[in-house]
Formats: structure tokens, C-alpha cells, sequence
DNA sequence: ACACGCATTTCCGTATCGTGGAAAGACTTC
DNA sequence: GAAGTCTTTCCACGATACGGAAATGCGTGT
């Protein structure tokens, strides 16, 4: 396949150039914390002063960016979370997983994320957070490295021989951590294990004293259409309870795939009846 | 020339055309749940099926929408939802809220307070004081027990029963007054009946010469995370004015949510235990 | 099988609408 | 109070988005 197919196709003709250009500055808001003054946002988006703050009043006039006034910034606007809201909103696969999120979480006292994967990076869509004072951060929202995260990790595991190696060479394996899994063999011995286990690991792969369990979701046809994790510091998530805590994983992905209607592929493995702990 | 009826082109001069076009769509996107036929959203949003078309196609290529081939429907896309969570980042219940507080303030004459829960009890972050020579005292960061404070009963009406239950159990019902609700059957119909009337009524059930009413806040996902409410003495909160009071609470709660971002669950009148974020 | 109707997608000439330089404000710093 | 930095307004030019129309696709009824 021709591999300038898909990057031709997000930057040339048919798009609309006034849409491309306000969504580079949406998105560069989005990126940048805090928001950011009219002149650096203009720089970052290539665009003259003006253009740009044409672009953002018109785009705060309908509440897609907000301006505070003292602190002369831009951000992003209520308007704008609202309508992503309409994403998860149109996805079964969130409001479905929801409750079972919340009982993996009571049960493990962990956090609980969910995730997809998007061009090619794991992006978290839901979460219940822990009571704990120490917690993990993810932000829904932020994107991930697929090969060195418990959620990333489980949805490639899913992955077809062929498919796993085309990601791999598209995206490498970038280290993260000195325990990031760099090398293309251990990576996909790594999912194997995972694969038998019934639910990938991931050991301060991604960060420094986090650790997180995670199991693939199955579609109806057998596609992993999304991942959940519990995630946690090293300190909570300590070697013994990391077979409990897994199986615990592997039992909501499966309750979550008989509410989606979805059932794992035949070649992956049984989840055996030990693994669901919890009463409902 | 577009013809006859277009009162949105005279709405606001300084807004990029084609930017509040593609708003009105993605708007359109976020509110119809499931995704959207191309003439359904052209007509929705008054634009020929051809522009409609090119700007889907737009904002299909930066992934703010998604199309399903299959079904021939539009929805929205990932990336919207990444960018929407930006606003997380930088959103602020008290900030926020502030403006709408003052507001309420000046309308209703009474000192205005928001609180929220933290550990069984309501605590007050923010306040406005009104002019009166009279007024209350409660002080930021002061904890009230949650079944006999306004902000407190608004909270707890947003439970579910099961929540509910839990938190009686809990933390009691102390006597503060010789008006406290110490009987479980009792309060649980008091918030019943605030529910039914859209704001919570406390009549010197904490101090004595104090009346409050008060509405919950919710964030997106239908949780209360926070209570407004307007306080004073008996002598200026006389049963008459009750009524336009109350209302005037729901009404800058309401105002408050629509600035983070947050909806009352559909009918929160008798909240169904799913929609709880702890509910089993 | 064929034609009909309805929906999506592509095309293109026109004039509308967005562009960015320039200049005027606003605010800060020295 | 001058000089500098950043924000906001203005405007003439021409690039660009508009929408009617035609082409394509898709499902349905006869």
C-alpha cells in the first residue's frame, strides 16, 4: 500500500483551509497547559496576528476557546468539552463499561481507565478514579505509547502477527523508562506472555513507580476494540497482588464484552472461571 | 445569495463564516446521540447537502468527525474528545462559578455560598457576602454536617438510595437544632421532596434564626459535585419570598453547570441507580 | 432484471468572504 | 515619558468557499 496515501489526504485539497487552520489552533490549545497568549499561539500555528485573532474570537464567540481577560491567555472553552462529550456519547463501549469500571475499581481500590486506540496510540476515554491519596494521573483525553502501556500492551497483543509488525514499524518502540521494552522481540514475546496470562503488564514501562494491569475488550468479531486497566503505584501494586489484580482485569474486560456482545477470538486464551472474584 | 431568512449572518459581525458553520455542526453532532445522516445535519443546520458534505469531509480528515461508512452516519470524532478535555485542564468549579454567585447575590439581596463534599461533610470554598447588616457567618473552608445544612441536603438529594443509606449509616443525623431531621424516614422525604421542587429548603435545622435554600451542581457525568445556596435570617427569608428564592438558586445552579460543562441527570427527580457513580 | 427514487459525492464558475499588512490601542518596562 | 511588546481594529485585494447541477451509488418495488 502506497504509504503517503493517508498524509496526502490530511493536509491537501478538500478541506476547507479556514476549518484546518482553526482546528490547528484548537488543537495546539489543547496541547499546551494553561493556555496560551494571541502571538504564540499565531507563531505555533504559522498564521498572522490578525488571522489568528480573528480565528479565536470567532471561535470564543461560540464558547470554543475562552479568554481570560486578566491574564490575557486562551484556552480551551466549555463548548468545545461539551461537544467531545458527543464522542463518548455516541460510543456504546463507554456508557456500557461504565459500571463495570466502578466495580473493578471497589473491588481492587485501584484506578480504573479505558482506553482505545487511535492512529496508532492508545487514547483514554474513561476512567474511575481511586480513593487513594496516591494516584495515578492519566488525563482523558492523552495518548499513549502503545508497546509500553498495560492498555497499549493489551490491544496489541490482539493484534495479528502481521499487523503487530506493521505497527512496530511504523511507530518503533520508543523508551520511556529504562524498563520500556525497546527491542522488537521481547516486545512481542512480552504480548505472548500477556496472551497466556490473560492480561498484559505493564512495569514501569511507561513511568517511573507506576505499574498497571490491562485487558483487551472484544467485539463481536473478535476485534479489540478498547482496553481496560487498573493502574497504581509500585508501592500498592506489589508482586503478590499482581496475579489477583490481573485476573480481577481479565473478569471485568470479560463482563464488559457480554454487555457489548462481544466474545474473544477462539485462538485467544479461556478466561478461566477463577477469574471473577467479585460478586456483582 | 442565500435567501430570505437569515438571521444568523446579521447575529455577530467579526465571526469567520465558514468556522460557525462547522460549529453549528459539530453543535448539531454532540447533541443528536448516534450520529447523523449528511442532508439530516444540512437541513439541521440550514446548508445546502453539497457545503454540508465538504465540511464533514473537513473535519473528518483532522478526525473531529467520524463517518461510518456502513451505516452512512456522522458522528463525532476522537479528536474532538482529546481536544474538549483541554478544557479539564483549566476548568474551575470556583472561578467559574463566581460571576453567577455574585450575580444571585445582587438579584436576591442574600450571601451566597458554594460548598462541596469532602469526607461526609459539606465544605464552603467560595462566598459572597451581601450588604445587608445582618448576615451570616459561615466561613470558607467551615465543615457542616451534610443532613442539616442547605448545601448538604442538595448533595445528598443528588444520591442514590443505596448512597444515601451508606452515608446515614455513616455519619448519623446530630442534632443541631431543635428543627434538625434526626429521623432517617424523615430526611429521606425531606430530599425527596426538594428533588420534586428543584432546590433544598433549610429551615433552622443547623442554627437557629437561619434559613437556606440550595441547589446541587452537577459536573458531566450527572455526579453532584458541588451545591449553591443562598442563606440569611428568618426575617428577610419569610415563606412568602421562599419560593422566588429557591427558584433563583436552581436557576444560577443551573447557569453555574452550563459554564463546566455539566447536566443534571435526565430527570433527577428519581435518579435511576445506574446513573451513581458509586452505585452497585 | 430494470427502472425509479432517494441519498451521497463530485464539479465548477461566481462573488463572497477571509487574508495579512499596517496602524491604532493598551499596557509594561526602563 | 519614551520605547518596546503585545493586542485589537481596519481595509483593499484576490483567494477561496458557496451551492446548483450533474454524476454516482444504493436500495426497493414492479
Amino acid at each position: 500500500m502506497p504509504p503517503s496515501s493517508k498524509a496526502d489526504a490530511a493536509e491537501r485539497s478538500g478541506n476547507v483551509q479556514v476549518l484546518s487552520r482553526a482546528i490547528a489552533i484548537l488543537n495546539h490549545l489543547a496541547q499546551a497547559d494553561g493556555g496560551g497568549s494571541l502571538t504564540e499561539i499565531g507563531t505555533a500555528v504559522g498564521l498572522a496576528a490578525s488571522t489568528t485573532h480573528r480565528l479565536l474570537t470567532s471561535l470564543e464567540s461560540e464558547r470554543y476557546v475562552r479568554f481570560d481577560a486578566e491574564t490575557k491567555l486562551w484556552s480551551v472553552g466549555v463548548q468545545a468539552f461539551i461537544m467531545g462529550n458527543g464522542f463518548v456519547r455516541s460510543r456504546d463501549l463507554v456508557r456500557l463499561a461504565r459500571p463495570h469500571m466502578r466495580a473493578l475499581m471497589e473491588a481492587s481500590g485501584e484506578t480504573v481507565n479505558l482506553a482505545i486506540e487511535d492512529q496508532g496510540a492508545a487514547v483514554y476515554l474513561s476512567q474511575v478514579e481511586c480513593r487513594e491519596m496516591m494516584r495515578t494521573f492519566a488525563r482523558l483525553g492523552a495518548r499513549v505509547p502503545m508497546h509500553c502501556s498495560g492498555v497499549g500492551k493489551a490491544l496489541l497483543s490482539a493484534l495479528s502477527q502481521a499487523l503487530l509488525t506493521r505497527h512496530i514499524d511504523r511507530h518503533g518502540q520508543i523508551r520511556m523508562t529504562a524498563r520500556t521494552i525497546t527491542d522488537r522481540g521481547a516486545l512481542m514475546a512480552d504480548l505472548a506472555a500477556g496472551r497466556r496470562r490473560g492480561y498484559a503488564i505493564d512495569d514501569e514501562e511507561h513511568a517511573v513507580g507506576l505499574r498497571c494491569v490491562a485487558a483487551p475488550i472484544f467485539n463481536e468479531h473478535g476485534d479489540a476494540v478498547g482496553a481496560v486497566s487498573l493502574s497504581g503505584p509500585m508501592a500498592r501494586i506489589t508482586d503478590v497482588r499482581m496475579a489477583a489484580l490481573g485476573s480481577m482485569v481479565a473478569g471485568a474486560s470479560f463482563k464488559i464484552m457480554a454487555e457489548i456482545g462481544g466474545k474473544a477470538p477462539l485462538d485467544w486464551e479461556e478466561i478461566p472461571s477463577h477469574a471473577h472474584p467479585y460478586a456483582v
